[in-house]
DNA sequence: TCGTAACGGATTGTGTCCAATACTGTCACC
DNA sequence: GGTGACAGTATTGGACACAATCCGTTACGA
C-alpha cells in the first residue's frame, strides 16, 4: 500500500504537467501530512490495530501524528465517507461496527462491481497485469494458515489490484471501499479460521482471466465471495469461549458505541 | 430533497433511542449548519447552478450562508468523496468536470447497482411503495418537454428512490452517487434534447417491478440507462452553435481548472 | 434501596489568526 | 516582438483558543 489508489489516497489533485516546481522539499511537505493520518489511520483500522468500537479522540490522535486537530478532523471526515469510522455528535468519532444487517448488506452489494471487474477482465489481462496478480497471489500463500491481519489486508488488495487493472477508476474505487469495510466486518464478526483458503481461490480466478473465459471468472468470483461471507457471518453456533457480548453485539441494529468501555485510547 | 438520504446528509448520526433530549431548540442547531451548506452545495450542483469547472472559494461560500470557513470546508471535503467536486493543492474547490472517460466509466458501473436495485424490488414491492413511485414519475411528467434543472434532478430522484426502497443503505448510496455524478455529466456534455422520455421509461420499469418480472425489469433499466447515457455522451455531431471550448473540455483528460478563465464567484 | 437532580470533567464544535503558496500583471532584457 | 524574471495580491493550509454540549458521578430525597 505504499502508492496506494489514487481515489481514496489523496486529498489534493496532483496538477498535471509541468512536473513539480520544487522538487522533494526537505521539510515535512505539508499537505502530505493529512494524507498521511489518513492513510496510517486506514490501515490502522484495515489491520485492525484499531477495532471496531474503539474510540477515535481527536487530540490524541493529533498528537501522535503531531498534527492539529484540523488535520485529524479532516482525516476523520474522509474515513467516515468510507464508511470505516463513525462520528456521534458530541460524542466523538469511533472505528465503525457494522450491524449484522449491514454486514449482509455490504456483502450483497460487492458482488455487482466485483463482478463487473471479472467481466472486464477477462481475456483482457496484459502478460505484465497477469504476473502482478500472480505475485500477490504468491504473497498471500506466504502466510497460509496464518491468520494474522496481514493475511486480511493482503486477501483485500487482491480485490482492489483487480479493480485498478480495468483502468475504470470509480470502479476501483467501489471495490476498494466494499473491501475495506469488509475487512471491517471481518473483525467483528468472523471466528479464528484455521486456513484462509482464498489464496488459491484468487489463483482460480485468475486462470479463468488469462483462458478469457468470462462466465467461469465471474462464476468463481461470486462463489468465492460468498464463501468470505460465509466465513465471516456464520460462525459455528455453539461455539466454546462465545462470550455474552459477543453474541449481542450481533444484535445491537443502530452501533451506538458504549459509553464508558471505550478504552482511552489505542495505538496502532 | 427536504430530507435527504441518510447516507449523504448527514455527517453525525443521531444518537438511537432516548428521542431528543432538548427537543426543537431554538436557535440554529449547530451541525445541522454545515449539513445545510453541504445540502445546498450539492443541489445547486446537481441543479446546474454551478457548472462544471465553476470554481468554489471558502470564504465566499462561507459569506453567503453565514458560518466560517471550518464548515465550508468539511462540506467541501464531503463533496469531494461524492465525486462532485475537485480539490487542487493551494488552488481551491472546483465543482468537478469529469472528463469524457471518466464519464463513460460512471455509467458504465452505473448499471450494476441498479441491476441489483431492481433485482431485489422485482415482486417485492409494497403497495405504497408503488404509490410514491408513481406520484413520483407523475411529478415527472409534469416537466414533460421541459429541460430545466428540476427535470434532471426528478429523474435522478427516481433512482435514488428506488434504490431506498431495497432498503439496503449502502446501495442506496452508491446509486445516489452515481447518480449525481450522472447529472454533473450531463450539465457538462449533453445537449439539449427536446424531450425527456425518461419518465415514461421509469413507468415502465414500475410496472414490471410490480408484475414480478425481474428479468424484464433487468433489462428495461439497462436499456433505460442505456439510452440517457447515449443521450449524455453522444451528441450529434455537427451540431450548430458548438463553441471550440464546448469541443476542446472533451479532450482535456486530468482537468485542471483553467487558472484564468474561471469566474471569481458564481451565486446559486 | 432506588430514582432524580445537580455538579464537574472531558471532548467536541466553531471561529479566527498567521504563514505559506500560487497566480497575475508588470518590467527588463534578448 | 517575444521571453524571462520579479513583485504584489489573493486564497488557501494549518493551528489555536474559546464556547457549547454531553457524560459520568455524586448527593439528596422518597
Amino acid at each position: 500500500m505504499a502508492d496506494q489508489p489514487a481515489h481514496t489516497g489523496l486529498i489534493w489533485r496532483e496538477r498535471p504537467g509541468r512536473g513539480r516546481p520544487t522538487a522533494e522539499r526537505p521539510t515535512s511537505p505539508a499537505a502530505d501530512r493529512a494524507d498521511a493520518v489518513y492513510a496510517d489511520l486506514r490501515r490502522a483500522i484495515i489491520e485492525q490495530s484499531l477495532m471496531p468500537g474503539d474510540k477515535l479522540p481527536e487530540d490524541t490522535i493529533g498528537e501522535s501524528f503531531g498534527v492539529s486537530r484540523t488535520l485529524v478532523r479532516g482525516a476523520l471526515t474522509r474515513l467516515v465517507a468510507d464508511g470505516l469510522v463513525e462520528q456521534w455528535k458530541n460524542r466523538g468519532s469511533f472505528v465503525a461496527s457494522p450491524s449484522l444487517v449491514e454486514a449482509q448488506q455490504v456483502f450483497d452489494v460487492r458482488r455487482q462491481p466485483e463482478g463487473l471487474v471479472v467481466e472486464r477482465l477477462a481475456g483482457a489481462l496484459a502478460r505484465e497485469h497477469a504476473n502482478r496478480l500472480h505475485g500477490h497471489v504468491a504473497a498471500e500463500k506466504r502466510f497460509h494458515g496464518k491468520e494474522g491481519p496481514e493475511a486480511i489486508r493482503l486477501a483485500g488488495e487482491f480485490h482492489v489490484l483487480l479493480a485498478e487493472l480495468t483502468g475504470n477508476t470509480l470502479l476501483a474505487r467501489y471495490v476498494s471501499e466494499v473491501v475495506s469495510r469488509s475487512s471491517l466486518i471481518l473483525a467483528l464478526y468472523s471466528r479464528p479460521h484455521p486456513s484462509e483458503c482464498g489464496a488459491s481461490e484468487h489463483a482460480e480466478i485468475i486462470e479463468a482471466l488469462i483462458a478469457g473465459n468470462a462466465a467461469r471468472a465471474r462464476y468463481l468470483m461470486d462463489h468465492h465471495l460468498g464463501a468470505v461471507q460465509e466465513r465471516a457471518l456464520l460462525p459455528k453456533p455453539g461455539a466454546a469461549g462465545r462470550s455474552l457480548k459477543d453474541v449481542l453485539v450481533r444484535y445491537a441494529e443502530p452501533r451506538e458505541p458504549l459509553p464508558m468501555a471505550s478504552p482511552t485510547q489505542r495505538r496502532a
